[in-house]
RNA sequence: GCGAAAGUGGCGGAAUUGGUAGACGCACUGGAUUUAGGUUCCAGCGCCGCAAGGUGUAAGAGUUCGAGUCUCUUCUUUCGCACCA
């Protein structure tokens, strides 16, 4: 062995070692146990950061780790191509989003190699390229078939200055990132897949993620959002049904309004109905009233994003229309409200200003009535309260009180004392029997539309024919490839302004017709990658029987970011390839439900900032990696300055690695100073996978400095010559009291209690951080362990050895390295997990604590056979029991066995 | 606004089932070696206090022999919100 820990060159060789001997590459043909273990592939974006360097990181700790406890393991890598980045790019540097993408591949899979990762590279796959996408343009076809695949319109952000619909994130303040320009809502047709007619089995489902966090499981079964209500008919007056009719100019309009409600108990409080401002009769009122008409526009202003919709100011017009109350018959004002949704339900909601928050506030605002029909109870239900009578309802506690259901219905007529399921059932029954109304079963889901009016991205595979209508490309017109030499421009889709690429015939009548110009959503490749891994090669199919073997992926490893939309579509995907039968009849994949076993969502990687205020006040960022902070004499930062001009910088908060606040740092540096071990073990020791984790320069050497420590150790040990690590059963074992001192004792307790403690901290806690500490404990026991006898000799050898193992799939290059010195002609890579020998864990004697009314007092050290008894008379003879007790009696003595004896006085 | 999480020393974090709060690492302080700086090694290190001791897990209450952990209230931060991926 070297002396020193020189990670440039034993990381170079390990991984030569890997590529020559194969040693990751993943064959269906093996007796083990399967374990595929995926990690969220990465959008090519230029460079690795520092989340992906986490991301794989885990993944990989896992996948070795299971392959060191006798898994067959296929971990694959591939790049999730399509996208906005790559045409952002292309205007910026007038080149095709293609070329842009690949040389972004071709850089981030070396820095990918140098990490270490024991992917199997022969599974690579790119979604941009037409052996990729082919498959996807054929689920598409099959769907579009089967219905699953619809065309509707939606709204879209609009620029009206580059003529271009925008993405939400290229929407700032309601203005278009390049133009400035105020976006508008502009509704196009788009395809649709009908993810709504799976929203009762992708809920359903959730129960059998066993492997799943609960936080992720909760937040989809509420986005999900089944809701139990009714869907209610509000008849339109009939002067403004007959002059609609009359009018040629108008919409059609449904002689009945509809709104769905989950609180049909309050039906007796409706005060007015309010409709988004793109429901047909919102149209309709507008045609002879143009202030209206302006109230419309103004609605229209703004993104699409629902977080904006949610947060803007309410505000309403009426449309001086009015329709009938189902049960009383009374006129109901209808106005327009911009905070009514219209692609959510029917585009109008029923409106009850007692008994709801958002109703009140407008009610209160444009002077509408307030009808309570709910009983309120004579005292706040919960602590805090407020005012007597229907005001209550501005605080939190009304609107929970609300919420609970627990009211009986007064000012209602027929229904005046039924409570609330009583109150739904007899609304419900009357309004069936009118045939306006019944309980419906609603999701807060909606479909999900993936029609974009971009260029990058997978081409829909659809031909436009004036006689056949919508037309899906055929199987042996596949695929519809997508030309790469483009370099679109910002204004609209180029594929639109191809007529080489959008004239074509008709598959059915073969006359002349249009191709669509859309593209999907990029989220539609990333929906079945991970089927695609199991047979990559394939060209007769999706996925061939390779699929049976491998599905479904046993580990999941991403960024929390993608807990609803992602995991939702994929978890879809796999259902609707179920469906429609991709994985052959008979055969395993074809009755799997869903594709992810476990999941480990990874938190954010965060660093400090750091900035100057320039002249004109704006704040210039300046990256971590330049500055250097003063500490105090008690180590808290006074100060920092910039490297290179050794002046003082202000210290921001520590935030999320972004290039707007210049905050990150390059994985390649750390890479390239310390060793991509250094960088692992960094990234696995500062956090808990599911945690953010702080990026600190600091915390890297730590890193670096234990593994040279680990070298040190193992170097010294090995230049005095390699020994037989200790072993189980040898004579020393027989009668332990008699050869092994109980230094040399204590030493192999800590060592098979440290081997447990890896095992399950990696395994099944996937708390990779203390599994580190537990070896870096381990390594400091082993420092103070001076035992040159033949016997200690072998402890430490035994010792060594298992650190090298149950660090080696966090630290694989060093690991690797440390074994050839270990024992040498052997390789690593055919090793197993260390386990644990069961007579080292045995322990004569145990420490108690003595707690007296719960406080630490003192502890003892007692056999542990020892009974209650005797436990009790060494506890009231402790030196401080005495001292506290002063004579008295306990009042009584609680003992937890193995932990503590607490003597209550 | 809605949904989901998280708040523990100067910092990252540990405490796995209600049972010794602060493991491990960083920063800092003192010492040794070397000395140009660094490296390496030893020791100390929640706060108040000379000490004895007291006190302490965002804030406030509660349950318990015992609460970082369970319950309630309040505050703060982060993530997602359907066209970023």
């Amino acid at each position: 062995m070297q002396s020193n820990y020189h990670p440039a060159s034993l990381e170079q060789q390990a991984q030569q070692h890997w590529d020559d001997t194969g040693a990751f590459r993943a064959k269906e043909t093996s007796d083990k146990p399967k374990y595929y273990c995926l990690s969220m592939f990465p959008y090519p974006s230029g460079k690795l950061h520092m989340g992906h360097v986490r991301n794989y990181t885990i993944g990989d700790v896992l996948a070795r780790y299971h392959r060191m406890k006798g898994y067959n393991v296929m971990q694959p890598m591939g790049w999730d191509a399509f996208g906005l980045p790559a045409e952002n790019a292309a205007q910026a540097h007038n080149v095709p989003p293609a070329a842009w993408t690949y040389d972004n591949i071709d850089y981030m899979r070396r820095q990918l190699k140098s990490l270490g990762l024991g992917i199997d590279w022969a599974r690579e796959i790119t979604t941009c390229t037409p052996e990729y996408y082919r498959w996807e343009q054929w689920l598409f076809t099959r769907l579009f078939e089967k219905g699953i695949i619809y065309k509707k319109t939606a709204s879209v952000n609009w620029d009206p200055v580059d003529h271009t619909v925008l993405a939400n994130e290229q929407v700032i303040d309601g203005r278009g990132w390049r133009s400035g320009a105020l976006v508008e809502k502009r509704d196009i047709p788009m395809y649709f897949f009908r993810i709504t007619q799976y929203a009762d089995e992708l809920l359903q489902d959730l129960n059998t993620l066993s492997g799943w966090p609960e936080q992720v499981k909760t937040m989809q079964a509420n986005w999900i959002g089944k809701s139990f209500g009714c869907e209610i008919g509000f008849r339109i007056e009939d002067r403004v049904l007959s002059s609609a009719a009359s009018d040629p100019q108008s919409p059609i309009l449904n002689p009945v309004l509809k709104v769905y409600t989950t609180r049909a108990d309050t039906l007796m409080g409706v005060t007015f109905v309010a409709i988004a401002a793109e429901h047909p009769l919102a149209t309709r009122a507008a045609q002879n009233n143009p202030a209206l008409a302006a109230f419309i526009d103004e609605c229209k202003q703004g993104g699409t994003a629902e977080a904006d919709m949610a947060t803007m100011e309410k505000k309403g017009m009426s449309t001086g229309f009015n329709v009938t109350h189902p049960l009383t018959g009374e006129q109901i004002p209808v106005w327009i409200g911009n905070y009514v949704l219209m692609g959510y339900g029917e585009g109008a909601v029923m409106a009850v200003p007692a008994h709801d928050e958002r109703d009140f506030g407008f009610a209160k605002k444009y002077d509408l009535p307030i009808r309570q029909s709910i009983q309120i109870p004579p005292t706040p239900p919960l602590q805090k309260g407020g005012e007597e009578g229907i005001s209550h309802f501005s605080t939190e506690a009304w609107q929970e009180w609300y919420a609970s259901k627990e009211g009986v219905c007064i000012h209602s007529g027929k229904y005046d004392g039924l409570n609330f399921d009583q109150a739904v059932d007899a609304i419900a029954a009357d309004l069936a029997e009118k045939g306006l109304g019944e309980k419906k079963v609603q999701f807060r889901l909606r479909d999900w539309g993936i029609s974009r009016q971009r260029y990058w991205g997978c081409p829909i595979p659809i031909i436009h024919c004036a006689q056949c209508g919508d037309v899906p490309v055929p199987d042996d017109q596949l695929p519809v490839v997508l030309p790469e030499e483009v370099v679109p421009d910002g204004a609209g889709s180029p594929l639109a302004k191809m007529p080489q690429f959008y004239e074509t015939t008709c598959p059915k009548c073969k006359g002349a017709a249009r191709r669509e110009t859309d593209t999907m959503d990029t989220f539609v490749e990333s929906s079945w990658y991970y089927a695609r891994y199991t047979s990559p090669d394939c060209t007769t199919g999706l996925v061939d029987e390779r699929a049976n073997y491998w599905l479904p992926v046993d580990q999941y490893i991403g960024g929390i970011e993608h807990a609803i939309l992602h995991l939702l579509y994929a978890r879809f995907f796999q259902k609707l390839m179920r469906d429609v039968g991709v994985f052959g009849e008979g055969n395993a994949a074809q009755n799997l439900d869903e594709p992810f076993k476990n999941l480990i969502t990874q938190g954010m990687v965060i660093a400090p900032t750091f900035y100057r205020t320039d002249a004109n006040g704006k704040k210039q960022w300046i990256n971590p990696a330049d500055v250097d902070v003063q500490n105090d004499e008690r180590g808290r930062p006074v100060g920092a300055t910039l490297r290179s001009d050794g002046l003082a910088v202000t210290i921001g908060g520590t935030e999320k690695m972004s290039k707007s606040k210049n905050n990150g740092v390059d994985p390649q540096s750390i890479i390239d100073e310390f060793g991509a071990d250094t960088a692992r073990l960094f990234m696995m020791f500062a956090a808990p996978p599911e945690q953010s984790l702080e990026w600190s320069d600091a915390g890297v050497e730590g890193a670096f400095r234990f593994l040279k420590r680990v070298w040190k150790a193992t170097h010294d040990h090995v230049e005095q010559g390699v020994v037989t690590a200790y072993q189980s059963g040898e004579p020393e074992d027989v009668c332990p009291g008699i050869r092994l001192s109980a230094a040399a004792k204590a030493m192999r307790l800590q060592l098979h209690q440290t081997i447990q403690k890896v095992d399950d901290d990696i395994g099944r806690r996937k708390t990779f951080n203390t599994a580190i500490a537990a070896n870096m404990e381990l390594l400091n026991a082993l420092g103070k362990f001076n035992d040159q006898s033949e016997t200690g000799r072998a402890i430490v050898q035994e010792t060594l050895e298992a650190i090298a193992l149950m660090l080696n799939p966090i630290v694989p290059h060093t690991c690797q390295a440390l074994w050839s010195g270990l024992r040498p002609g052997s390789d690593l890579l055919d090793q197993s997990f260390p386990t644990a020998d069961q007579s080292a864990l045995v322990q004569d004697e145990i420490e108690l604590v003595i707690q007296i009314n719960g406080k630490l007092r003192g502890n003892i050290t007692v056999a542990k056979t020892a009974d209650k008894a005797t436990l009790e008379q060494l506890a009231l003879a402790h030196e401080a029991v005495q001292k506290q007790l002063a004579g008295a009696q306990p009042k009584k003595i609680i003992i937890v066995p193995g932990r503590l004896i607490n003597i209550v006085a």
